[in-house]
DNA sequence: AATTAATTTCAACAGTTGTTTAATTTATTT
DNA sequence: AAATAAATTAAACAACTGTTGAAATTAATT
């Protein structure tokens, strides 16, 4: 029944489980493989480096994720010929995947984005996986929102995206300020709470920059 | 003339330098010495534990900084009585004295930002500094939102306050994935172009919540 | 100038780091 | 069942980790 799992793949979930709290570098390779009850000598035999766990425990997750993504993505646009897709959905197609998984994909998930959130801003890791996953469909999300707000400057939009990047990375990040800050009352893990509002402000944002003030260059 | 430096901000400044693009982890007490150009033993005499290394370094400028946004805060409050201050110069006071500092407040500063928006992003680490120095600075600043949209609900100033805090902090995290999206278009390092978007940008995504949908709970 | 305090040096500590080697066991193929 | 391949184990490697102690030096005080 229940399917042994393989030797790759508890290594690779004991390393995101430590990743996740402890970044790269906080990590040793023996503490991995002693989370996953395993020889330390596997790590390398499966994997290679320290850094191929990384990127493959990055790797593992990161092609679900952008297929869901872009799936989304068609669909809303599709659903909107001939004209251009929304605003509001493009913007719900980019974040519903990812605050979606996160809340409700399991333990696995969550951490997977808790790693996303210190590579997204950690100048020397996350380069490789950032660029060759999410930047492409950066692009094509872009490219939907330039669709439907064609007056824009496509400088602006950029900016926009850059925001919209970082309001998800933080609150993907696993530290719970916000409820110190409001005394409980809002917390970081309530990513329903947070989609109900990054949608509609992250809309608004955008929309401000609908009629460009600044001629494209 | 050129007073020399003390030992104490010639560790701390190496420990800057190196945090800020490798985190804590990632920074060894002698990396951080010889880059000093001081003897090992030093980092343990001047402070202790390598925490507390990390935590000068964060502490020396927090305070300056601090200091600076009340300052700013309390002027556009008190510029704009006995109404309550504008919505986006709030915004833009609360952001101002970052992307300036970060700006034009040489290389120092600058890393100072880079680790900032690491911890900030980093469950473990920073909770101290930023519970210390930047939440109850956020306090006020979420207080002057609400005596200016006095019929939001205070729930969604926080999450908005979220997504602003987002955006900053990516923008000082020192990856320039931006660049890459747009082909040199624009640059993370540019901050003017950022501040000039930022403030309209998170402006109109708290305005929406100007007057509650959601009821007060 | 003598005495005390503060700082710096050098050496060492026990423990951990990532990785490799060769031997052994398990699984797969012929 | 024999032969081959894949996976696992245990031991060891040199290099590095954070931190400490005692001696040597410099600075400040009397």
């Amino acid at each position: 029944m229940s399917d042994k799992k393989t030797t790759k793949d508890l290594i690779l979930d004991a390393a995101e489980k430590l990743f996740a709290v402890r970044g790269f570098y906080g990590v040793s390779i023996r503490q991995i493989t002693t989370e996953a009850q395993v020889d330390p000598a596997l790590a390398s035999y499966h994997f290679g480096k320290k850094k191929d766990i990384f990127e493959a425990v990055m790797l593992r997750r990161a092609e679900i994720l952008n297929r869901e993504r872009i799936q989304m993505l068609d669909d809303c646009i599709r659903r909107a010929k001939p004209n251009p897709a929304p605003l509001n959905e493009i913007i719900d197609a980019f974040t519903h995947a990812l605050l979606n998984r996160s809340n409700k994909g399991g333990a696995g998930w969550k951490r997977y984005f808790a790693i996303i959130a210190q590579i997204n801003n950690h100048p020397e890791l996350g380069g490789v996986i950032m660029t060759q996953y999410f930047d492409p469909l950066a692009k094509k999300f872009l490219a939907a929102i330039h669709a439907t707000m064609p007056e824009s400057n496509p400088e602006d939009l950029y900016w926009c995206y850059h925001f919209l990047s970082g309001a998800l990375t933080l609150t993907f990040s696993g530290t719970d300020r916000i409820s110190n800050l409001s005394d409980g009352l809002c917390q970081a893990s309530d990513l329903d709470a947070v989609h109900e509002r990054l949608v509609p402000f992250i809309t608004a944002g955008f929309e401000v920059f609908k009629n460009a003030a600044n001629k494209p260059t």
